[in-house]
RNA sequence: GGGCAAUUAGCUCAAUGGCUAGAGCACCUCGUUUACACCGAGGGGGUUAUAGGUUCGAGUCCUAUAUUGCCCACCA
């Protein structure tokens, strides 16, 4: 050995140093990272990282996403194009207010209200920043090669004021309202909350039926309702019109139970006859739907329940007891009074919040909206045709028709929730001039524009998360002026989870289209969930969460980001745990072997970039050769076609059987370091974007060993080499299969060896006439030729017939059965490719070369099956 | 209630209508022959959920059924 190449390779004593090499490179940035002669038509490449959310840690979710990234954007950088993975960090509205709200209610034992308003934006803010740069360290563990001098924050002001200035615009298009709607309340965020951030989960309730009285009349009518508190608040009694049970009951007056309110029976088509006893109480205040009935039924609307989830005042002698209180003290009421019919189990869909898990309250508030179809621009319109236009590629197709379904049922999204945390909404009040007559804009204005007097005081609303994030490709990018924005948007790709296919990417297409009039990304890529052994999502109280930064000191970030992609489909969950990772772990340091090997064979040995056919000295070399073009010309189309975990089958199959396993031996005979070098250079490219971090180690440990005497002591880096072109005149189907014969003879022998247990040190004698490969087939069967003929089993391939000298060894009556399986195999193949063969319909229907491959192969059985038999018979002979 | 997906070896998953459906893990046997025991060689293990259909040809396309999972939805 000419120099100590270490037995494993040691990932986390480089990582941090060859991520150094990259930054300090500047090749992370796409506008100093040139290699190549600049050419003005050089493809542009950007993908928008998704921003994680600037209150925790990294996560396997973001790992797995980064991964693919990564992987994307380096194999683009290998291909020549300019590549910007642009980095950054949200604000996370209600999440990061939740998290800093625990965190100094446990450490300090106070409340936001107890810091103010002012202050505690100021710490969220900091710890926000604080959180970010910790973050940051961990991204740059997975190796992704981001421009962080890019890098961007959500509350960052050039950011921040681009998305503003969306609501200003869409403001004067009349696209946003403010109402009074019925939304979704969550106590305990005490907000308003969207659509998409309420969660329903199947939960045992009770349904309670519940009699009413009718006036003047001794008559009940009953109700059935999940929600019996809310029958404080209730307005009307609903009944489908076409129900004959309440025919003549409609149009009467019934006492409301406990409030002694008078309200009426309505008819309402949108009633169930079969739910419950088709009879429905209203409650516009505080039920969605109810609310819409109220609204076309013009009831009266009345809130009862607060937003601390709390009895109100015109809940009479329930005030200020907690629903579910106010609940069991109804029911026991009704119960007394002989009002309660029955209580009947009952499967409920509870909404519960998307951020915190608390039981959400319909309530009616004040809130922004955007209007999602108004007349001057429709986003929900743009955006379905943006998808249904292929203008956006989806992986996998089929969430193209989930998100055109979602745009298709599109409610107005509730824009303002009322936290601290997160811009407030540039909207102004004057005193004199009261609320309806507002003012936009970005500035705080000096005076009322109107009364030109008071004071403005701003909207205390902030933002929803999403309103901003869903802007981030192009508030990023600089819209409308900046370079970025023109060098690179529409954005190349997006990966995200397709957990966030609703809150984020239908977002981002919306208001890209709205406010850039281009679609943000070409490709939409989404990730499934990483789940846990048993397919478990992943969760800290469950305690079956893996840390990837854990994962990564232990087996490092090449064989993580492996264990994360593969057997991996678009958008379906996939399945991590440690026996995969160390699975991966054990490749790279088989990889770092095949490294080892190479230069300590010879102090000379070098990586070669080309190689010409007159290099080629033997089979072997033909074949890989062959082989590596081969496996360059598939990764490349299943990176192409965004089919990552493909590309790494198909260039693992290559690294670990021919090359390691092949390959490596037959060099120990013939010694081609050239041959071996250009593979091995070619492997390095390859498998690069995967496996960062290694491959940069080897590839730079090679060239330093050449230029160690060199003068020229520059050193090259990897992530910028190019990508390489497979050279289809160097890819030989004939020395493949030629080679694939010698592969299939020498199985055999090892087969024999096996099943006689021969041990390994023992070299069998062998007998053969034209022997070709001779040296190959020694080493590797671990035989030795000679001209005498030998007594014993027959091995047969192609042209083949070798003989094994251990005919006192052999079980005869073993070997015949094995024969007959082989045979009658061999039969069954042959009947079925002369049936296939024979039919017309075949021959004219199926493609010219699967006509020529059959025949082939019927061929190649025959001869199989003629030799076996001869084997056979000559097997017979010996017993 | 609606939609989407999945179902292939004991487990986790591949397979782009066409070569005897493949890997890894696990299992069994053997083995340190100086790249690697984080290894090597060999082996066992499949009616591709079920039933039909289209096709010269189906794990792959179509239709049902079953099971599982996810998402959406205003049955209170």
């Amino acid at each position: 050995m000419i120099r100590e190449i270490s037995k494993t390779y040691e990932a986390n004593k480089y990582e941090d140093e060859i991520y150094k090499l990259w930054e300090e490179s500047g090749f992370f940035n796409p506008d100093t990272c040139q290699p190549w002669a600049e050419d003005k038509n050089r493809k542009k490449y950007c993908n928008i990282l998704p921003p994680p959310n600037a209150n925790g840690e990294l996560h396997l979710g973001h790992a797995s996403g980064y991964t693919v990234m990564d992987i994307f954007g380096r194999y683009h950088r290998m291909k020549g194009e300019k590549v910007l993975l642009f980095p950054g960090k949200d604000h996370a509205g209600i999440q990061s207010q939740v998290v800093y709200e625990k965190k100094i209610k446990a450490e300090r034992g106070i409340s936001r209200y107890d810091l103010g308003r002012e202050k505690f934006y100021k710490e969220i803010y900091d710890f926000c920043i604080d959180r970010s740069n910790y973050m940051r360290a961990q991204e740059k563990k997975i190796g992704i090669s981001a421009d962080w001098s890019r890098e961007k924050f959500t509350l960052d002001p050039d950011v921040l004021s681009r998305a503003l200035e969306t609501f200003v615009k869409m403001e004067k298009d009349g696209m946003i309202y403010r109402g009074e709607r019925i939304i979704n309340w969550c106590p305990r965020c005490s907000t308003a909350l969207s659509d998409v951030e309420v969660l329903h989960k199947k939960t045992a309730g009770k349904l309670y039926y519940i009699k009413y009285p009718l006036k003047d009349s001794k008559q009940f009518i009953t109700v059935a309702t999940t929600r019996p508190e809310t029958m404080l608040g209730d307005t009307a009694v609903a009944v489908n019109p076409k129900d004959k049970r309440f025919e003549k009951l409609v149009g009467k007056i019934v006492i409301l139970p406990l409030q002694n309110r008078e309200i009426p029976i309505i008819s309402d088509r949108r009633m169930e006859m079969e739910f419950g006893t088709g009879a429905v109480k209203i409650t516009p205040a505080h039920d969605p739907l109810d609310w819409q009935i109220g609204k076309d039924h013009k009831l009266q609307e009345i809130q009862v329940i607060n937003e601390k989830a709390e009895i109100t005042k015109l809940g009479g002698k329930y005030v200020g007891q907690k629903v579910e209180e106010a609940r069991e003290n109804i029911v026991r009421d009704l119960t007394e009074f002989g009002l309660i019919e029955k209580i009947e189990e009952n499967e409920i869909n509870k909404s519960i919040c998307e951020r915190c898990k608390e039981t959400i309250e319909p309530l009616i508030s004040k809130q922004w909206f955007v209007n999602v179809d108004a007349k001057k621009y429709s986003l929900k319109k743009e955006s379905l045709k943006a998808i249904k236009t292929g203008k956006i590629e989806v992986y996998p197709k089929s969430f193209g028709k989930i998100m055109t379904q979602w745009f298709s049922g599109l409610h107005d999204w509730c824009i303002s929730r009322q936290i601290w945390w997160g811009p407030q909404i540039p909207v102004w009040y004057c005193e004199k001039c009261g609320e309806e007559n507002y003012i936009v804009s970005i500035e705080k204005p000096k005076k009322c524009p109107k009364c030109k007097g008071a004071e403005l005081i701003q909207d205390q609303d902030t933002f929803d998360t999403w309103f901003s994030s869903g802007q981030w490709p192009y508030t990023t990018l600089g819209y409308p002026k900046g370079k970025d924005y023109k060098d690179f948007y529409s954005t190349e790709m997006m990966v995200t989870g397709r957990d966030l296919l609703f809150f984020w990417a239908s977002k981002m297409i919306m208001m890209g289209l709205y406010r850039t009039g281009k679609v943000p990304f070409k490709n939409l890529f989404f990730t499934g969930l990483i789940r846990d052994k048993d397919g478990l999502k992943m969760s800290k109280s469950k305690g079956n969460g893996v840390d990837p930064l854990q994962m990564i000191e232990k087996y490092g970030a090449d064989a993580l980001r492996m264990s994360l992609i593969t057997d991996t489909t678009p958008g379906l969950d996939t399945r991590l745990y440690e026996e995969k990772i160390e699975k991966y772990r054990n490749f790279v340091t088989k990889l770092w072997n095949i490294y080892r090997y190479s230069f300590s064979s010879n102090e000379n040995f070098k990586l070669e970039e080309k190689i010409s056919r007159h290099d080629l000295k033997s089979l072997a070399d033909s074949w890989i050769v062959s082989r590596v073009n081969q496996a360059i010309l598939e990764a490349s189309k299943m990176l192409e076609n965004k089919n990552i975990a493909m590309a790494e089958n198909i260039l693992i199959k290559f690294t670990w059987d021919d090359l390691a396993s092949w390959y490596l031996e037959i060099h120990k005979l013939e010694k081609n370091d050239k041959v071996l070098g250009y593979v091995l250079e070619k492997i390095l490219k390859l498998w690069h974007p995967f496996m960062p971090f290694v491959t940069e180690k080897i590839y730079g440990d090679a060239n330093l060993r050449i230029h160690a005497n060199a003068t020229n002591k520059k050193v090259k880096i990897l992530m910028v080499e190019k990508w390489p072109v497979s050279d289809k005149k160097l890819i030989n189907k004939k020395a493949e299969k030629e080679f694939q014969n010698l592969q299939e003879i020498i199985g055999k022998i090892r087969n024999i060896r096996s099943s006689y247990r021969i041990a390994p040190s023992e070299i069998i004698e062998a007998y053969a006439k034209k022997l070709k490969n001779q040296e190959i087939i020694e080493k590797l069967g671990r035989v030795k030729f000679s001209d005498a003929k030998k007594q014993g089993i027959e091995i047969s391939g192609k042209d083949l017939k070798i003989v094994l000298d251990i005919a006192e060894l052999i079980d005869v009556e073993k070997e015949k059965k094995n024969f007959y399986k082989e045979i009658t195999n061999l039969e069954n193949l042959i009947a079925k490719n002369s049936a296939l063969l024979a039919n017309k319909n075949f021959l004219a229907s199926a493609p010219k070369e699967i006509v020529e491959n059959n025949k082939i192969k019927l061929a190649e059985y025959r001869e199989k099956l003629k030799s076996q038999k001869d084997l056979l018979d000559n097997l017979k002979k010996l017993s």
